[in-house]
DNA sequence: TAGTGGTCTAGACCACCGG
DNA sequence: CGGTGGTCTAGACCACTAA
């Protein structure tokens, strides 16, 4: 299989991005099918006119996705089997638009308090010290979805309003004010949904949820966000993709 | 803050991994605490004797780990607060040996049976025709903690017996057998337990478990394994760590 | 043994950030 | 503006795999 990988080189995207976008695009419409080797690095270095290095890392961009595999002495290769897209750095906003869904949201509390000892710790304020407490219903056309509970320094609530929560998702309106998320620890559980839970996620009191405690630090390495999310069960769940380096 | 970083050239481990080993070190030790900054890419390039990129692979590998942020015109920063281990691909079976419990496993299941619809789309085989079906409960000296069900090619039923199964993980056999996973595309939910699952778990009727359901595809692209495990809830969380690039 | 990916070098220019 | 990371080149040698 030959595929015509074509260059922009004035373009302001970097040339291993272009490169691996489009093979990318080549696995989605089935011009490379699963199992299918592709050509190697050298040889894909010469005919693009690109070093080596630049093919590599378009390539180590994919098997990062689990979109190839890589053995040494044998090639790359497509992976069998469509793969989910990976747990990303993104909102569940961003996300449920891009799904074609229509996200809705209620602010159930917007309030400076003082923080509670978890949400101290991970933020790294001493506790009881004040910071902005959020809680939020997220839903869809079909009924509620989740219940969201963020915890964030006090210096960010300036920008923060009860009808800019309502409209956007909060890493929306954190990105557009200067504040870059870079990395998130998260823990994945399961609880029985609380009588007060169940009234607002329209569930039966008992009803598995599926919860999500979360930190999540900006560019510049401090805690800005520490989260506490609960989800239908029944409606809702998480994807990942798991890639041995 | 001064790091003392040595190098072994002979030794067959990369440059760059050793570079990273000890940053990483001296993160844990408290050598580098958070928030400090390291010292730029080209000075370290030169002080180590290396090139910049052998030192930049360092850094991503930390990066992409989430223990350092970069920013570009600004430099690297150790991240605030300790970030969770990411998910890798291990078994259940080495996390908990390595958290210092001691796992046991009782074989519920080892047949070679008519692969259900899931399964058998998972592993790309027809549908009903044969696969090496599996169902383990694995437990630790708390009580039991998780009901593990694969399906696997048939092939591999070889090398699998109850006795191996039930002193060794099933990734290690594998692994040992020459069977290298590499990519793995997992879906997280929560369920109410059945009543089977109740009993062999000693949980509640209804209590929530933790669901994955994964397709596991080993160095050549193809499907190694389809998985549906059921965690307690209330023993177990999953733990992750999410890097923007 | 031939072919593949894995690592590494010594340069270069650019984009972004902060003062 | 100076300093930082981001991208890219054109080579080189090595380790592993399969025939």
């Amino acid at each position: 299989m030959k595929l015509s990988l074509d260059l922009d080189r004035s373009a302001p995207v970097p040339l291993y991005f272009q490169i691996a976008r489009q093979i990318e695009a080549a696995i989605a419409d089935g011009t490379l099918q699963p199992g299918t080797r592709l050509e190697n690095e050298l040889l894909l270095a010469e005919q693009l006119n690109l070093s080596r290095l630049t093919i590599r890392r378009a390539i180590q961009h994919l098997v990062d996705k689990g979109l190839l595999v890589r053995k040494r002495g044998v090639g790359t290769q497509v992976v069998h089997g469509q793969v989910k897209r990976a747990a990303k750095l993104t909102s569940l906003y961003d996300d449920l638009v891009k799904a074609g869904r229509t996200p809705s949201t209620k602010v159930l509390k917007l309030a400076l308090e003082p923080a509670p000892p978890e949400a101290a710790a991970a933020l790294g304020v001493p506790e009881g010290s004040n910071v902005l407490a959020i809680e939020r219903l997220r839903g869809t056309q079909d009924g509620p979805l989740a219940i969201l509970r963020n915890w964030l320094p006090e210096e960010l609530a300036a920008f923060l309003t009860t009808e800019q929560l309502e409209q956007h998702g909060l890493y929306q309106l954190l990105r557009a004010n200067g504040v870059h998320l870079r990395v998130a620890s998260q823990q994945i559980g399961a609880t029985p949904a609380t009588t007060a839970e169940s009234r607002l996620l329209d569930e039966n009191r008992g009803a598995p949820l599926l919860t999500m405690t979360r930190t999540t630090f900006g560019d510049v390495g401090q805690a800005v966000e520490y989260a506490f999310d609960s989800y239908r069960a029944s409606r809702y769940s998480y994807e990942t993709t798991l890639v041995d380096r």
